[in-house]
DNA sequence: CTCATTGCAAAAGGTTTGCAGGCTC
DNA sequence: GAGCCTGCAAACCTTTTGCAATGAG
């Protein structure tokens, strides 16, 4: 949630760190859309990002911080809330179910779980807004793209993102 | 998951039920792209259906796919497993953590829960591929949304959809 | 100084919309 | 037969890419 200063400091540090380590620039822009996105609370889409930093960098541009935000998830030290592909999936199985997502090419299927089931919403969530369902998300990458992982680098069956 | 074939007839029937409960004509169309989703083990996005639907109906056009779809989304017969926001959220939030989507607007805020933190993945569903994180996803509407919701129909927070 | 990185502009998807003809009720 | 639906084409919005100029190491 809501990062103290000195909570958010050592992420900076951790961000050199790895920057670094990946042999990359330490550009004033990835500083910047970083820390933009360590600070927020919601979990912002490029847009929002690109307004924040668009204060401090005002000649900044959009693509830079796409490029940027996914380099940061290439280094391992930003996450996608879903499968970076912008599709709608659908469902019309309305029963309770859970969801395995590849987080790679977006695969996504079913899974059964009586425990799963049974959780309840914690207290103080209300606060945020109305639960309709409670959902468990195992994420993590299916059987195909772990065989392609290590051969195509980024290449997500057929799709290109680089 | 793979719903048995009396099962699907039943989704079928209930379908039916709904489209005549809301007025709406139950069209050649309609028909066969919500079979072609309840019948799928994946969640299908909107192409993958239309290719499915071509299969029956070769003149079926794409558009007419995705009107039916949020149709059927509006009459509660079916869900997208994301808010139907085409934008990619990002994360810097590494430690153990769940969140609260509204499936309306597409907001998102972390929550934690010790409970939560502990779930481990049911057996076999390693056989899906392998998890990195198991999270619990807490669908509902944001109290931004639960206000707007009856005033403006469909619409999100100056996004029109519809 | 060198090469990675940026900003720009244009392209590339995915999704939505306006309109004229067609089909359900 | 009346009006809802469909298919088409074009628009729209988010995200990606090619290129020349810029700046970090």
């Amino acid at each position: 949630m809501d990062p103290k200063p000195d909570k958010l400091d050592e992420r900076i540090n951790k961000l050199k760190d790895g920057l670094k380590r990946a042999g990359v620039k330490a550009t004033h822009q990835r500083l910047v859309i970083f820390q933009e996105v360590a600070k927020s609370r919601d979990h912002p889409h490029a847009e929002m990002i690109f307004n924040s930093v668009r204060r401090s960098i005002p000649t900044v541009s959009l693509d830079t911080v796409y490029r940027t935000l996914w380099l940061l998830v290439d280094l391992g030290l930003v996450e996608t809330l879903s499968p970076p592909q912008h599709k709608t999936r659908f469902d019309a199985n309305l029963s309770a179910h859970h969801h395995f997502v590849c987080m790679r090419c977006g695969a996504t299927r079913d899974f059964r779980s009586e425990t799963f089931d049974r959780l309840t919403p914690p207290e103080g969530l209300s606060a945020l807004g109305s639960v309709n369902k409670i959902q468990v998300e195992a994420k993590g990458l299916c059987s195909r793209c772990l065989k392609t992982k290590s051969k195509n680098g980024q290449n997500v069956h057929g799709n290109k993102r680089n």
